[in-house]
DNA sequence: GCCAACGTTGGC
DNA sequence: GCCAACGTTGGC
């Protein structure tokens, strides 16, 4: 099973909403290199749950993968702020698909706090500049975060 | 609210 | 295909 790091806002999913829900589609992806990992991403993959702009952002805790990627019904829904006026229901560029919770940290790991650790040099979240909001994360480095909870 | 860094858009 | 302008992300 692989592993990856998923943002999401806690305004709109944080992983006590996803413990209240149990299951939820993780949706709005609209940069090419973040759907592409989605598309990577099979049945039983865990995440790490990061919250991001928001007073404490960091990791929040553990998700997994519910489902394979399908076609992103927002990029369809005008209604939505993720509308696509391009995408039609044949050509839908964008995947979302469906997350289940698995594990809330007692306290977030901070951002600050994972940049003191050792083995996430090459972890984009703390590369310079990196706004991805879907990669993967190497087993090392699953292990290293996961000594920190 | 600020602003650095990035991705996308569109004129040429 | 280049690149300036623009919009967005996201930590602080």
């Amino acid at each position: 099973m692989a592993h990856w790091l998923m943002k999401s806002e806690p305004d709109e999913l944080s992983i006590q909403d996803l413990r209240r829900l149990t299951r939820a589609r993780w949706d709005g992806v609209r940069n090419y290199q973040a759907r592409n990992f989605l598309r990577q991403m099979r049945a039983g993959d865990t995440f790490f749950f990061y919250h991001s702009s928001c007073a404490q952002p960091g990791i929040a805790g553990i998700g997994r993968i519910a489902s394979p990627a399908y076609p992103d019904p927002t990029a369809l829904d005008p209604q939505s702020p993720y509308f696509d006026t391009k995408a039609t229901a044949e050509k839908n560029p964008w995947s979302a698909l469906d997350v289940e919770f698995v594990e809330a940290f007692p306290e977030v790991l901070r951002l600050s706090a994972l940049k003191t650790l050792a083995g996430l040099e090459n972890l984009a979240l703390l590369r310079k500049g990196n706004r991805l909001s879907v990669m993967p994360v190497e087993p090392a480095e699953w292990r290293v975060i996961r000594t920190l909870r």
